[in-house]
DNA sequence: GGTAGACCTGGACGC
DNA sequence: GCGTCCAGGTCTACC
């Protein structure tokens, strides 16, 4: 359940993190309506199964989609972890290879978007009232493309994203935005990265955090995160830029792996700070992962 | 291609 | 309690 707390989605709504318990309950969307699944690895040896209880009765092909959804969150289908530590030594001992993600790719993109030009107690805020007005499981697509944007504004302190995020669901419904394509392995890099540049409210930054959570580590997102870490950890100094260009140059023998060998660099310091993720009561870290708050 | 300013929210701070 | 300032990426207009 380590990887499970492996990335700051793990915080946000309809996640909910029982540090105690050490499970994680999350709402899904599914054939016949929402289901709440309890996750948890009773076992904590290396390699144990997880298990997911339902709160209510699941359907077969309800529980094949609710694995299906659960194996895609938990990455559990990643067979490069092994190649990532033949890059990264760093991280084989520990076994840190994995970034838990959402669901949907959908969520992951409307996730970014509510990540943008915020703290992240604004971050925090947006989706859990994006799942109390709209889905307690999360807005899909069509649910999101019915809404207007006044309304996610109003009521889910969404600011001026709520005209992008509307636009990002009418564009998934419709098709204009291909959520297969962004998850087709045979597809380029460059030409994931060019479609994301593409959507309204995704620019480099949230373009390449996308790609990190596809599973595609090979261009660093570059916040005001990434330029502490460059001061605070890596100890360089100069403008912005500079920091920048000395980031790229740092991760660049990483190549494939880069996003993820920077990641568990910034993940490391979280936890120096406040102890291992798993640890982490979701209301006491929330105003913990602020570049400012981490100087 | 590079840059300035607008876009919003919420927290911190001063009064 | 109120007003002001600031942090945070994307987008557009302009040079």
């Amino acid at each position: 359940m380590r990887d499970v707390c492996s990335y700051g989605y793990f915080l946000l709504a309809p996640n909910v993190w029982d540090p105690d318990r050490k499970t994680m309950t999350r709402p899904l969307n599914l054939e016949n309506g929402v289901a709440t699944l309890t996750i948890a690895q009773p076992d904590i040896k290396k390699g144990s199964p997880i298990k997911a209880v339902a709160d209510r009765a699941l359907t077969r092909s309800e529980q094949q989609d609710a694995k299906r959804q659960l194996i895609r969150m938990l990455r559990l289908d990643d067979t490069s972890p092994a190649d990532f530590h033949r890059t990264d030594p760093r991280w084989k001992k520990s076994g840190k290879a994995r970034l838990s993600r959402s669901p949907t790719v959908f969520e992951d993109i409307i996730k970014t978007v509510t990540s943008c030009n915020v703290t992240w107690p604004s971050t925090v805020n947006m989706n859990k009232r994006l799942c109390e007005v709209v889905c307690p499981a999360f807005p899909t697509p069509k649910q999101m493309a019915r809404k207007r944007p006044a309304t996610l504004r109003a009521r889910c302190s969404v600011g001026y994203r709520d005209q992008r995020m509307v636009d990002l669901a009418k564009m998934a419904v419709r098709g204009e935005l291909d959520l297969d394509h962004l998850e087709d392995p045979t597809v380029s890099d460059d030409d994931i990265y060019e479609t994301l540049l593409a959507l309204p409210g995704i620019g480099p930054y949230a373009g390449a955090n996308i790609m990190s959570l596809l599973g595609r580590y090979s261009r660093l997102a570059i916040d005001t995160e990434t330029i502490r870490h460059g001061k605070v950890v890596l100890g360089y100094k100069g403008s912005d830029l500079a920091i920048r260009k000395k980031l790229e140059k740092h991760y660049a023998p990483f190549g494939e792996h880069k996003f993820r060998s920077y990641w568990f660099e910034v993940w490391d310091f979280y936890e120096s700070k406040q102890g291992p993720a798993h640890t982490w009561a979701p209301r006491a870290v929330v105003n913990a992962f602020t570049a400012s708050n981490l100087k």
